[in-house]
DNA sequence: ATAGGATAGTTAGGTAGCTAATTATTAAGT
DNA sequence: ACTTAATAATTAGCTACCTAACTATCCTAT
């Protein structure tokens, strides 16, 4: 759940500001209209990544298989890539696995590891909706120029280096 | 899970541009770089709250009630201002009145609905981490301009209009 | 050669989201 | 007035994430 909404109504936040001077108006803004657009872009993944019964989780897996494709990925390699925990990894491959669309292999040469493979139906799956995924990223962003792309990479970066203010104890 | 890691050596992305016309390579890379930016800004969130035992999703209604302050919300408000579902709220609503910070209160002129309230304990502890909750947003946010902030919500805007390229059918 | 520590994957149990169905209550149309 | 619609909240059951604990395997240093 994301902040912003009940707060789009300015003069709630200006009301704020007032009571606390740490707040910056227009940082606060800037942040929750960031938040906003983060929960409409998953939204809108969400939609699209469900037309072929899949979640974003799921779809990242298959799509570094293909991409990685000859001998497979382990379990770690996807949560590492990822971002998420090997556990998280567990769960989707549970699932992709009942749907058929990857298998868990044995690898030969450390026995704590496993191959994840994609099936026939996997690979099938994947391949089909890559022209569709792309086509509909490229359209996502085709509202940003070129030039408008690269500065908002550079905006997001700078935004990522204020995280660490987030998290320090 | 987001996409992007696995696809931040470009040659995986290069590599599949040629096979697939589609794919404007500059577009995806924004995206990616979007996605994984989004991941890390939770994760930094999720750290922040979680050092007053809350979760987004649960700041979201304390900060809502603190800010209408007078006379409550009801479920339904906090659904509709934060784009989850009334399910959804429910949940949040179990775990914060478990934790005694907010309390679900008859709402006599129409008793389908409820009023939430603060709790004497859910005012002190909203109250007393709001201060360090702007000044790290304000942090956060301080690697940018204000011009550059401006910009941020323009370019967010346009990403948000492509949205329904992703949705539609 | 073996004990201790690191690594890979899973399991158990929790939270936060979803949809669909259920129960109350209110509103509206005839 | 009375049936039908709509609305508010909850419930049940699902997915995707998390942490912490567990098992199996491998590596390293004595």
């Amino acid at each position: 759940m994301v902040i912003s909404r009940g707060f789009h109504n300015y003069q709630e936040l200006e009301k704020l500001a007032k009571q606390y001077s740490q707040l910056d108006i227009s940082s606060v803004e800037a942040c929750l209209y960031f938040l906003d657009t983060t929960a409409e872009v998953y939204q809108a993944f969400d939609s699209h990544f469900a037309r072929y019964g899949l979640s974003m989780g799921k779809f990242t897996i298959l799509i570094q298989l293909f991409v990685a494709s000859k001998s497979g990925l382990t379990p770690s390699d996807f949560a590492e890539r990822s971002g998420v925990t090997r556990a998280t990894v567990t769960g989707l491959l549970d699932g992709l696995e009942k749907e058929e669309l990857v298998k868990r292999q044995p690898y030969p040469e450390d026995r704590r590891r496993l191959t994840i493979v994609l099936t026939q139906k996997g690979r099938k799956l994947i391949s089909e909706m890559l022209p569709d995924h792309f086509c509909r990223t490229t359209s996502m962003m085709s509202h940003l120029t070129d030039d408008e792309k690269k500065m908002f990479i550079n905006l997001l970066t700078k935004l990522r280096t204020g995280t660490s203010a987030m998290r320090e104890v």
